[in-house]
DNA sequence: AGCACGCCGACT
DNA sequence: GTCGGCGTGCTC
């Protein structure tokens, strides 16, 4: 007697086989037991997936099927919600369920042999006492925290926690986790944050708040910066239920959380949650679908939301469908959010960086032992290095980009495809020495502002031999300061215990890291966004302002006087304006009414269809090619005329590392319509894919709910 | 995606 | 004469 079961397998969406495979086996397994299957010469994990009805297109041909190699008996399948949510993010993002399955699952458990998981499942849980110490007291709650709680308690479903910048978000997620977990002796909760560099510092708070109660494993952290071991181990702690808490980036939307209860999303605007390569899930969206599913709670939390849910948490009678949870006030007494500062850099000297006034202010701020962060979004010393007598720029040969000049190393390096060349003496092209840069970045602005404050002097001197003070210290943290492992947080620390004056960043500063002392925060030049054509480039530099503007004064001794400046050329526009009086909802406001207006997300629904090919034409005629099909085999398809597909035109970044994109939107004011035509599309891509356009390379992959065209 | 097979250039 | 490039095809 011999079983049938349908078994995924990491086969990519582009392959013809997308869906489960069949195999036999000697003992029936339920679905979501984890097996090893043959497949062509390896072997490889797979999920058992549904129950292979006859109706079901199986092995075409019976003598195909293969046995299954072995399966991990040891552990429990996953739950049923769990591959429904692979099912319907493999579904949503035009990916196969395999794939999505298997890259959902700790990488460690493709490669481990059963007996080798075995021998893993035997060992101890590392550690399994409880944390030493007793638990952290939790600190009493503000009223608009307690309000907070409250109306999350009273309302089901998805939550927006709309706290300013320090109102004391965390504190709303550890004590919602807390109820949680007192009330349920099984309960889970997940806990998603955007950065991997978030992670430590909210491990930490989790642990000291419930390692004692609950013990050292209840709390485990996944992102893909950890060991594969240790993710492992915290993914059969969760997958067991001994991990009450996961904190996480996005992959951890897909742990395996088999008493989930409560998913907390901080941050929740954040780009990062959109995965860009692969399934290019929003862990975000997945993580409301994943509460709808398992009848978990969930919480949206940040400052500056995304005009999503922002738009999702309107009142229920204008149709809204998450309840918003407002936190506008600081934590402690005094506290404030810093007053905005705007510089009309029209009235400035020309060609200033840092403008009189911000440097008179900074001073100020050096005297008076306080610190200031400036912060400028553009990493390695200027952007371009251009020859004063032709008309040679360090292109990259590679890409459609300039190299950028790295002072530090004198290095030519190319951002998009990692191209580094040594700064060349004379100009490569006609020779001539005079090679000058164009621009500044971070490494340029730290050398500026070391010599612009050269003669100032640190107050409190720790060295007797300088009775007169110290030299100011400019400490810079962006990726390449930060490119060893650890050295954010060496830096981060130094930043902490006052050695350093002025910090000098990218947004990377702005993410989430509580700067106590910093009472000054500075955008030097914020003004690309204004132009962008990316409708929403103005969203996400209101929220990067306003998490840098929340850097400054989280002491709230200091807070009083702390201030964010903006240097601008466009003194009057409306984002400033509302940036200046902290007012999101105003902004929010003002920014839904252009999309509506236009006809933009959250009023629209939007995918893209990539290519990428050694020619561009070749890319872009992949995408007419599928353009032209669809007009011809589509058109019957319910709600076809309410889809839009525009041409195909070459991607902002042309060419990365010799290799041409081009792109292709689809739009639709149904999301219902756009999922069908896309799930329909599929098939008529891969013939396309096939056909004239096929020879020599050409890949191609669908971007459901873009964050950039 | 892997991983094979298979047919054309620069090296021991 | 081999090593190795990536083009094409298959995987229950």
């Amino acid at each position: 007697m011999s079983f049938l079961l349908s078994v995924l397998v990491p086969t990519p969406a582009h392959s013809q086989l997308s869906g489960p495979l069949s195999y036999r086996s000697a003992f029936d397994l339920p679905p979501g037991s984890l097996v090893r299957v043959p497949l062509g010469r390896r072997e490889t994990l797979g999920v058992v997936w549904d129950r292979p009805g006859t109706e079901q297109g199986l092995a075409s041909d019976p003598e195909k099927l293969r046995d299954i190699a072995s399966a991990l008996t040891g552990l429990p399948a996953l739950t049923p919600n769990w591959r429904r949510l692979v099912a319907f993010a493999a579904a949503y993002y035009q990916r196969s369920p395999g794939e999505v399955a298997l890259a959902a699952l700790p990488p460690q458990l493709r490669e481990l042999s059963e007996q080798q998981l075995q021998r893993r499942l035997k060992r101890p849980l590392a550690r399994t006492e409880l944390a030493q110490g007793s638990a952290s007291e939790a600190p009493a709650l503000s009223v608009e925290q307690q309000a907070a709680i409250d109306g999350f308690g009273r309302c089901a479903g998805t939550s927006l926690l709309f706290g300013a910048t320090g109102s004391g978000k965390t504190e709303v997620y550890l004590h919602c986790v807390q109820e949680l977990l007192l009330r349920d002796a099984q309960a889970q909760a997940l806990v998603m944050v955007p950065e991997i560099n978030l992670t430590p510092q909210l491990e930490k708070r989790f642990v000291e708040r419930f390692g004692p109660v609950f013990g050292a494993q209840s709390v485990v952290a996944m992102h893909s910066g950890m060991g594969h071991p240790q993710r492992l181990r915290n993914w059969l702690a969760a997958h067991s239920g001994v991990a009450r808490i996961v904190l996480g980036t996005r992959m951890a939307v897909f742990a395996s959380l088999p008493h989930l209860q409560l998913i907390v999303v901080d941050e929740e605007h954040d780009p990062s949650y959109k995965q860009q390569e692969g399934a290019r899930y929003s862990a975000r969206d997945l993580a409301v679908y994943r509460g709808r599913l398992e009848n978990a709670r969930v919480m949206l939390g940040s400052a500056t939301p995304s005009l999503e849910s922002w738009h999702h948490s309107r009142s229920a009678e204008q149709g809204g469908r998450y309840a918003r949870l407002g936190m506008p006030s600081r934590i402690g007494t005094h506290a404030q959010l810093p007053q905005v500062r705007k510089v009309d850099m029209n009235q400035q000297p020309k060609r200033a960086v840092i403008s009189p006034p911000l440097l008179a202010a900074i001073r100020q701020r050096i005297a008076a032992g306080e610190q200031s962060l400036v912060f400028l979004n553009r990493r390695g010393y200027a952007p371009v290095l251009q020859c004063g007598s032709c008309d040679w720029k360090s292109s990259c040969p590679h890409c459609s980009a300039f190299r950028v000049f790295h002072k530090a190393d004198r290095s030519l390096r190319c951002h998009h495809c990692g191209y580094a060349e040594a700064v060349p003496r004379a100009c490569p092209q006609c020779g001539d020495l005079d090679l000058a840069t164009v621009g500044r970045g971070t490494e340029r602005l730290q050398e500026h502002l070391a010599e612009l404050l050269a003669e100032v002097r640190r107050p409190h001197s720790v060295s007797p031999a300088r009775p007169e003070g110290d030299p100011v210290r400019i400490a810079r943290i962006d990726a390449d300061s930060t490119r060893l492992s650890g050295s954010l947080q060496l830096q981060l620390a130094q930043v902490h215990s006052g050695e350093v004056d002025v910090l000098v960043g990218t947004q990377m500063i702005a993410k989430g890291h509580d700067f106590r002392r910093i009472t000054l925060v500075a955008a030097i030049n914020p003004d690309g966004a204004l132009f962008s054509s990316d409708f929403r480039a103005p969203e996400r530099l209101f929220s990067l302002l306003m998490q840098a503007a929340g850097r400054a004064g989280r002491d709230a001794d200091i807070s009083g006087q702390s201030e964010m400046w903006i240097q601008t050329f466009q003194p009057q526009h409306p984002l400033f304006e509302a940036l200046k009086r902290h007012d999101y909802p105003a902004f929010a406001a003002q920014q839904l009414g252009e999309r509506e207006r236009a006809g933009l997300p959250p009023f629209s629904f939007q995918a893209l269809l990539r290519a990428e090919a050694r020619q561009q034409n070749v890319a872009q005629g992949f995408l007419a090619a599928a353009s032209a099909a669809a007009g011809e085999q589509l058109t019957q398809l319910p709600g076809f005329d309410l889809v839009m597909l525009y041409p195909a035109v070459p991607m902002e970044m042309q060419r990365v590392a010799n290799v041409e994109r081009a792109q292709m939107l689809i739009e639709s004011s149904s999301r219902t319509a756009l999922q069908g035509f896309l799930a329909a599309w599929h098939p008529v891509l891969q013939s396309t894919r096939r056909g004239a356009a096929g020879r020599g390379l050409l890949r191609w992959a669908v971007d459901v709910d873009p964050l950039a065209i």
